[in-house]
DNA sequence: AGATTCATTTGACTAAAGTCAAAGATTATG
DNA sequence: CATAATCTTTGACTTTAGTCAAATGAATCT
């Protein structure tokens, strides 16, 4: 990929530095009112239940401090404290009625801020600032995510693949049985490779190349999670198949694809898949393409 | 002016929490290493030599604390103290070479970490994403800045008056005399008024109404620092100036603008004034416009 | 000239944030 | 089934960030 140019390198860091004073700043203020910003921030992550692991995880924060913080929570009512059903080393905690009622408040104040913010642009501009903090949002996540290479019998890869099943399961009118997925062998060393896409160490998209004949891999299960969708990641994952396609000395790329995923079909014509009869018999097959890999 | 919508609010919020999240933390984290956040906030917020109370200001922060601070900087020998020449009270602070030196590295750091970030997007989308952080950052600003009537002989407006007759001297090929300027009484009380738009506690742009004849106002003096320009500033004072116009049920108003002033021309035009014969014998008028108010 | 204001320094604090390690209770694993 | 790993709690810290008030020396106002 080409190297960053220094100015976009400054304007990004120009930015930065504007949003986190002026905004960041104003928002940890007033979030923290009443409370520590610790406390505050806390308070804000616990939704319906989450285990004091993922807090630790997700916050970054040590064992010991989380402990304290959430006991103090406790002790002022906001927090319900309890034992995990399951495992019984990991303790659920859950916003009571009083926690709610702060949380809504801090929300509610929080809201008012950026009301007053926005209160000082037209119509048309605040459609503008929306459109393009979305649209930043968006290139960031991308930018944040990897795609890397994984055993496909790796657990991410098969809980990426499972989801996938139970995604198109839903979409297919005539459901999705799993024994169509790749078996792992089918996508490790010489026969195949297997990528997923990770967003802060969760994985959010997979996909799967899968030899079909000398010189001709087949890619399959190409997926992004839905929380994942409009971001452009399944470019990436596709990028990252064809890459190691060709590393792998392939001539032709393969897919067929479902009569009710349009997305895909359009994405595969952009990424310079052309149609062709269909090569195989593949159950869910609808439409098949091809590309030829140059270099 | 319309209510903000939750739309509007709810996008705001989603970026604000991702980006602090995900890129203020970060950013935080990586600058601070060696040293306190404090500290390291202090050793960029030090360009070429500001004074103490510069920074106090700037920083929001406490003498005592600032002080403390600036002498563990000192002591480090990353900062060079002495008494400022004109005001003994006052310290100045500078970077020493070390100081220089830090800071350098920790702008390398701060690069290197957006390049790492930005690596992931192609070149298209990082343009993408540099405008949208662009157009963003445009639009924050804006909101940010308020337009306030202020007393003519108050002295941000005639620091304001200063500035444009500097701006202007420098750009009208005759150059041009401050005597043109209004005189504080010509915008005050029945005879007119002055706005100010205030970023950030500091004046950056200003505009004069003054009473021509009965119900005709002239519109005097739109000018904008040219930090604060390209974000639709200009636009904002002379709606303020009409509001104010409004109020005081005059039915039309006059401008005159020179031809060096072509932006002007633009926004006069897009703004609903229209080219009139000149209706005063000013100076510096190359041409007159027009605009009747309605309601 | 005397009073007032200003910028800074210093001492004496407090609260928040965070670290580290030991220990206890469970659960996973070879 | 013993051992290792995991999750949490607790005690004993440190550092950072920040506040407040009194004191000092200098400039400004009347």
């Amino acid at each position: 990929m080409d190297p960053v140019s220094t100015v976009h390198v400054a304007e990004f860091r120009r930015f930065n530095r504007y949003f986190t004073r002026r905004i960041g700043a104003l928002d940890d203020h007033y979030l923290g009112q009443d409370r520590p910003l610790g406390e505050a921030r806390l308070l804000f992550e616990i939704g319906e239940g989450v285990s004091l692991r993922e807090l630790r995880t997700r916050l970054g924060l040590d064992a010991g401090y989380l402990s304290r913080m959430a006991k103090t929570l406790q002790a002022q009512g906001m927090v319900r404290i309890s034992v995990h059903p399951g495992d019984s080393r990991l303790r659920m905690v859950e916003l009571t009625r009083a926690g709610r009622i702060e949380l809504d408040e801090q929300n509610r104040r929080a809201d008012a801020l950026a009301a007053g913010l926005l209160d000082g642009l037209t119509g048309p501009q605040r459609d503008r600032l929306t459109e393009a903090m979305s649209t930043a949002q968006r290139l960031l996540r991308l930018a944040g995510i990897t795609v890397a290479r994984v055993d496909g019998a790796a657990p991410d890869a098969r809980a990426c693949l499972d989801a996938y099943a139970a995604d198109i399961d839903a979409r297919f009118p005539e459901g999705f049985d799993k024994s169509d997925l790749v078996r792992p062998e089918e996508v490790s060393g010489n026969a195949g490779a297997f990528f997923v896409a990770y967003e802060e160490g969760r994985p959010v998209g997979c996909g799967a190349l899968r030899r079909l004949e000398p010189r001709v891999g087949e890619i399959r299960h190409v997926w992004v999670h839905p929380d994942a969708r409009r971001l452009g990641l399944a470019r990436r994952i596709l990028a990252a198949l064809e890459t190691e396609a060709a590393a792998r000395r392939l001539a032709v790329l393969r897919l067929d694809t479902h009569a009710s995923l349009t997305e895909a079909r359009t994405m595969y014509l952009a990424c310079g898949y052309t149609e062709i009869p269909p090569y195989v018999d593949h159950v869910y097959g609808d439409y098949w393409f091809e590309k030829r890999l140059t270099g």
